[in-house]
DNA sequence: TTTTATGTGATACGATCGTATCATAAAAGA
DNA sequence: TCTTTTATGATACGATCGTATCACATAAAA
């Protein structure tokens, strides 16, 4: 047969463009054709790829997923503490770089959307709920048979809170009214308050 | 002269429409006509009242910080202790019935708009953060003045930590992989974490 | 080399959008 | 009563949108 062209890559590729278009324009402004000016390709190259728009919505947001999980998974170092664990996982939700940045900007543009279509809330909440509240308890758990907990402490209270906190901060940070340093600070403040002491 | 109708009421008739428009089917379905279809009244008028859609959208997100300032400030007890204050203002941040769901909703959806968009960034923003955190701080200070909270906090920090644990919450709940009881009770975890008895 | 399925371009259709224009209804001041 | 200013309706224009259609190039299979 004929021409055999990578899909997936060409997928991914006018993915990215709408990715760019979301985080800089918002979402309205992905419309068929600024994808296609955004990847260079002509309109009809996106419509053969992704049929239609809805589509072409969704499916550039479940690539978008399965590239931050990646982004994410790659951050955790190798032999790292509990405490370690559970603050490269509270800083990865915060945009502290251009990439993560665009990510919580495409996650929120999405997610604001989704409150009011369920197509979209079952590819939005489904990959950013999957378990972190029960990930971080567990870590938590961990930490605590270690010894390395102050006492009292509700840990799936604990756990929420860390995580609302740093979702709480991310749109600040986006709107620029929290730098991403106090953005940092805080997650720490708030992990010397469950954990014993600073070191390892 | 003419007619004689109260402009203000016929401009708040119109923002009325456009926040049950953004938020019920979003921001990008705010159109000059689906407006007016919503409010009842013709296409021209909205035009009349609002001259174009881009002060249409800041106007209407002006009429509504306007709208949630007063319904914040009508909640607040007249002889409420710090705490309580305190709890009622983190309280009043989360989509905990109809009306706050829409202002949250609203808030989320010029928010993300926002971003990119920086006159709307200076109606959003300026509302929003007009110096929440300094708030929660002072009725802090007051509180540890009057030996009503735990030892060894930091102030500043606790109540950005509050701030943004409701912010936070106020996402999940509005899609609903959280329960307002639940948001409510970590709210009152994190009270009793800093307060030092449930007692007024 | 011929065929044929795959990939790409050009273009057209109907709908909706923001906005502008023109006309008119209504009531206060003369 | 007549004029004049305010408020409202009807409608038109150009742009962009999602989508569909038609044509054609290309390279593997025959």
């Amino acid at each position: 047969m004929p021409k055999r062209v990578d899909h997936n890559l060409r997928r991914l590729q006018i993915a990215e463009a709408l990715w760019r278009i979301a985080a800089s324009r918002g979402l309205e402004e992905v419309s068929m054709r600024q994808v296609a000016a955004e990847a260079g390709v002509s309109t009809r190259l996106v419509q053969y790829y992704f049929e239609t728009r809805e589509r072409l919505l969704v499916e550039a947001l479940a690539l978008r997923n399965e590239h931050d999980r990646k982004r994410i998974e790659g951050r955790l170092p190798e032999g790292a503490s509990l405490r370690d664990a559970i603050r490269v996982l509270l800083l990865g939700l915060l945009p502290l770089d251009e990439e993560s940045r665009q990510s919580t900007l495409i996650q929120l543009a999405y997610g604001v959307r989704a409150v009011n279509d369920p197509l979209l809330a079952e590819h939005v909440i489904r990959p950013s709920k999957p378990g972190l509240d029960e990930l971080v308890t567990e870590l938590l758990a961990g930490a605590q048979a270690a010894g390395q907990l102050h006492e009292g402490l509700e840990l799936m209270r604990e756990a929420g809170t860390l995580l609302a906190l740093s979702n709480g901060m991310s749109y600040d940070v986006l709107m620029g009214m929290r730098s991403a340093d106090d953005a940092i600070a805080l997650v720490d403040y708030n992990l010397r308050r469950v954990f014993l002491s600073e070191a390892t």
